[in-house]
DNA sequence: AGAAATACCCGTACGC
DNA sequence: TGCGTACGGGTATTTC
């Protein structure tokens, strides 16, 4: 579950808490997290390398480290914490990085869903990620230009992180909603207009949901507020909260998607 | 070529 | 109680 906002508010947390800091040790729990590398590779190459700071990257988070880039993917029910060394490690953890001060980080995922690259060259695991929705040269004209460029539902090449990085199931149908597009609509079939709306839509969303410090769903992510304040994700058959209509659920592309028939009007195209 | 559908990885929660 | 199934992100593979 963590998308784009949940990803940038762990990533916040933990800075001050990882800056600096040295790896003493490493205990990999559950070597299939590894993506790139075997474990003895990946503990002898990351022991003793300092944590110099963090940041993101669509849905990945990096952690900038001496000699090479941790990334760290957490699909749907990853989550990192830090703790002391007199905290017992959990049911669910990964990966545990012991750390200069007493402390250690751990990874913890309880579906094995989340992935941890370390390499010198991040642009190997980050090189087809789209355009980051929060940064300026992401223009209403620039996703104008891309969405007319494809022949897709909106819905899926939302979700499609080498078109645009970050949107998860979440904010995608909020961002539709806001923008008053319906899912299913034709990407090159929206005008500058359509392309403007969706823009904001996707801008509004992914900034509230960092202002709530992200939404927290049952097991997956905790601590943020922005699960309060969904305007049709997880909503089916009660009131939209623009319109009144009842909210419709479909399945687009295996995945559960939300809408209001009210306020998104289906199109041809 | 590019869009769309399907399988896969997993544990949890839910319905019957 | 216990079994089957839906869910969900993203990649890989297959189909159209």
């Amino acid at each position: 579950m963590p998308e784009l906002p949940e990803v940038q508010t762990i990533s916040r947390r933990l800075a001050p808490l990882l800056s600096g800091r040295r790896i003493l040790s490493v205990d990999l729990l559950w070597p299939r997290s590894l993506a790139n590398l075997s474990e003895m590779d990946f503990v002898q190459r990351l022991t003793g390398q300092s944590i110099l700071h963090l940041s993101r990257r669509g849905k990945f988070l990096q952690m900038h480290m001496t000699d090479d880039y941790l990334l760290f993917h957490l699909r749907m029910s990853g989550d990192l914490l830090v703790r002391d060394e007199s905290q017992h490690q959990e049911t669910h953890d990964r990966l545990l990085l012991h750390l200069t001060r007493d402390q250690y980080l751990a990874f913890n995922d309880t579906r094995k869903f989340g992935r941890i690259w370390l390499t010198s060259d991040p642009q190997d695991v980050l090189g087809n990620l789209g355009p980051e929705p929060l940064e300026k040269d992401f223009t209403p004209q620039v996703l104008q230009q891309r969405l007319a460029a494809r022949h897709r539902q909106l819905k899926p090449l939302l979700l499609d992180q080498t078109f645009l990085a970050g949107l998860g199931n979440i904010y995608t149908d909020e961002a539709l909603h806001i923008a008053r597009l319906h899912p299913l609509r034709q990407s090159d079939s929206l005008d500058a207009t359509d392309a403007e709306r969706l823009w904001r839509g996707i801008r509004q969303v992914l900034r509230d949901g960092l202002l709530r410090n992200g939404a927290s769903i049952d097991w997956a992510y905790r601590g943020g507020q922005f699960q309060n304040h969904f305007r049709v994700y997880g909503r089916e058959g009660q009131a939209c909260p623009v319109c009144g209509s009842i909210i419709k659920k479909l399945k687009v592309g295996q995945r559960g998607t939300h809408f209001c028939p009210g306020c998104q009007v289906e199109r041809e195209g």
